[in-house]
DNA sequence: TACTCACAG
DNA sequence: GGCTGTGAGTA
């Protein structure tokens, strides 16, 4: 007899549900050292070269082949080449100060010797659009293969293979099945014909089933034997998993590590269990050996990482052995922990500081505690996490932003890659995304910092980089005339720190909008006669006509008398700005977007085009030079 | 809404 | 360690 019930089966074939049945059977599936894998495979290296992904001068991703050198992420470049001549550094791709568009300079890095040849956060910000984009890629397949999966980062996933399970246990053509598998037909008649009753054991496994082989590495049984129903779903996943990572593999070329397992939790530390290239299966009945194989404590679990897990091993007097089962012998039951925790911090007189929240209620955070040591710890999969706040941020070093032109330089960075972000994401879901806030906020000295929210003002009905600029110069003007004087801060420039979020999104389906938008015309209207943009152009009548404080100049609108006064301080600030710096002959270290502010009528530079993998925006008529001509 | 903090990759 | 990102809590 299965210890499972008939419950306990169908149930895994819910999606909303699965993840809290008995049977559960979820994955979590991890590109390995995503950035560098990303890196060597854009360039055409092989998996055995020793690629590491470059920001400025550190490594943030370290590949494989290269760890082989016993090269860590801590390592300098240079350190790295002594360890590894062979070394293969390829840095990020960069927006440069002034221009919209993100680029990779392959052969160029802050290691490089020849000056011409280095990429200086002075001028540069990083672009991890590209591992963006091969995260959508890698998750277009998860979601071909599987019904319910949670992007958990950009380079990790959940899965809930409960309903493939199901469905491959229950598949009625067994033809391409391997032999043993056909004995799955005695569950299946007892499930097609009705004969069972929820609350009743299925039956138990037939012997044939017991000596499958799992595909992947079973924790602590090499030749595991399967004695229930649950290590049959999972030999099922075992199989399945290893299609989805070999079609990952085969299709766009990366490596994954995965981790099966009955909750998301036992997943991730499986994934992480055995590495590059490999998935691992935690049995049921393997789990409390699992976790307590030495590898683990309490602070490596999700969300217990960093200072509540260090007070809770404080608290607990957990031993540093790294063993779980500590807690699980000494702690019976959720309310014994909750008792002995209370009591401690009374004892100690323990104050938490800032996550006082956590030990506020300390009886679900024990009833966590005594989950997690048991390997019990169940939550959902969140399938769609929506976009809350958005931003784009730089830390600025030295000089790198020493006035307000700078600042407009580096908005522009900022409005192209939010404006990409953006548009990614609608394809994504298939929606328009409409950011209805734009904060921009800055840092002048370690402790000082400023914001300002404003509505974003836009003239089309989709996000535009030009319009969001707009808004965004508004934004940093009003700081700039607020803060940058004696009294209010002496040491403004250069800034610390500068970045543009955006919020307050407005999601809305394609069709939706332009039925919001124009009623039924646009149904009754010809298509000749009413096109997308003498559409668009009606939008912007109608809504300059409704805005009594409207600026000709930059063609936007404020909302108040207040604001409009305060817009038209921008633009004395940037012609003071303009005649303080735009007087620089020598162009030729400044960015496209630079020379067009700063010398509107100069022919530019159009080389370099070569490298470009992104083509830049249209430029259009609008320009921001145009807030410095006459 | 503005701001800080914690946590994660 | 530098950088990017999210959510919770607070006033």
């Amino acid at each position: 007899m299965s210890k499972y019930t008939w419950r306990d089966l169908i149930k895994i074939n819910s999606a909303t549900d699965a993840y809290s049945s008995p049977l559960a059977c979820l994955a979590h599936i991890d590109m390995n050292a995503f950035f560098a894998q990303v890196e060597q495979i854009r360039c055409g290296y092989s998996k055995d070269e020793p690629v590491v992904c470059v920001q400025w001068s550190s490594i943030i991703a370290v590949s494989y082949a290269a760890r082989k050198f016993n090269i860590s992420r801590m390592d300098t470049i240079e350190s790295a080449m002594e360890k590894c001549p062979s070394l293969v550094p390829i840095h990020t791709a960069v927006f440069k100060k002034g221009e919209n568009f993100w680029q990779y300079h392959d052969g160029f890095g802050s290691w490089s010797k020849d000056p011409k040849k280095q990429l200086s956060p002075e001028f540069y910000k990083v672009s991890l659009d590209p591992y963006r984009r091969e995260s959508r890629k890698i998750l277009k397949i998860f979601k071909e293969f599987c019904d319910v999966v949670e992007k958990a980062s950009v380079d990790e996933v959940f899965l809930d293979l409960g309903r493939i399970c199901f469905q491959r246990l229950m598949e009625l053509d067994s033809s391409e099945r391997e032999p043993a598998v056909m004995n799955f037909n005695e569950l299946k008649d007892l499930f097609v014909r009705g004969k069972y009753d929820l609350d009743s054991k299925l039956p138990s496994i037939p012997e044939e089933l017991k000596s499958l082989k799992f595909h992947g590495f079973v924790f602590q049984e090499e030749n595991a034997s399967l004695t229930d129903w649950d290590d049959v779903i999972f030999w099922l996943a075992s199989k399945y998993v290893l299609e989805i990572r070999t079609c990952i593999q085969d299709t766009l070329g990366y490596s994954t590590s995965c981790g099966v397992a009955r909750t998301k939790m036992l997943c991730k530390l499986g994934s992480n269990f055995k590495k590059p290239d490999a998935q691992v299966i935690i049995l049921n009945k393997n789990i409390n050996a699992f976790l307590d194989c030495g590898k683990f404590d309490i602070t490596s679990f999700w969300t217990l990482g960093g200072l509540l897990g260090k007070q809770l091993v404080d608290i607990l007097n957990l031993p540093s052995n790294r063993s779980i089962n500590y807690i699980r012998e000494n702690w019976q039951t959720p309310q014994e922990l909750t008792t002995f925790i209370t009591a401690e911090i009374k004892h100690t007189n323990f104050i938490p500081e800032h996550n006082k929240s956590d030990f506020e209620r300390v009886d679900i955070l024990a009833q966590k505690l005594y989950d997690i040591s048991r390997g019990q710890f169940v939550t959902p999969l969140n399938p769609k996490p929506v976009v809350k706040t958005m931003m784009s941020n730089k830390n600025m070093r030295g000089k790198a932003c020493s006035s307000l032109i700078d600042c407009i330089s580096w908005l522009e960075v900022f409005c192209g890659e939010l404006d990409s972000r953006v548009k990614e994401l609608e394809r994504e879901y298939n929606k328009v995304i409409m950011p209805k806030t734009v904060t921009v906020s800055l840092r002048t000295d370690k402790y000082v910092s400023f914001r300002k929210s404003g509505p974003l003002v836009h003239r089309s009905r989709s996000l535009n980089s030009e319009d969001l600029l707009k808004t965004g110069i508004k934004l940093i003007t009003e700081l700039n005339t607020k803060y940058n004087n004696k009294q209010a801060c002496p040491n403004y420039y250069p800034l610390k720190n500068l970045n543009l979020s955006i919020s307050n999104f407005e999601i809305m389906d394609i069709q939706k909008t332009i039925i919001d938008m124009f009623g039924n015309q646009t149904q009754l209207s010809k298509p000749d006669a009413d096109s997308p943009k003498d559409s668009d152009k009606k939008i912007d009548d109608a809504y300059s006509k409704e805005n009594a404080f409207y600026c000709d100049i930059c063609e936007i609108n404020s909302a108040s008398l207040k604001e409009f006064n305060e817009h038209k301080d921008f633009h004395i600030a940037t012609k003071l700005s303009e005649s303080l710096n735009g007087t620089a002959e020598d162009s030729a270290n400044l960015s496209l977007g630079e020379q067009r502010l700063l010398f509107p009528k100069k022919r530019r530079d159009k080389s370099n085009a070569k490298s470009q993998i992104k083509k830049p925006a249209s430029k259009g008529n609008n320009n921001i030079f145009k807030y410095f001509s006459k």
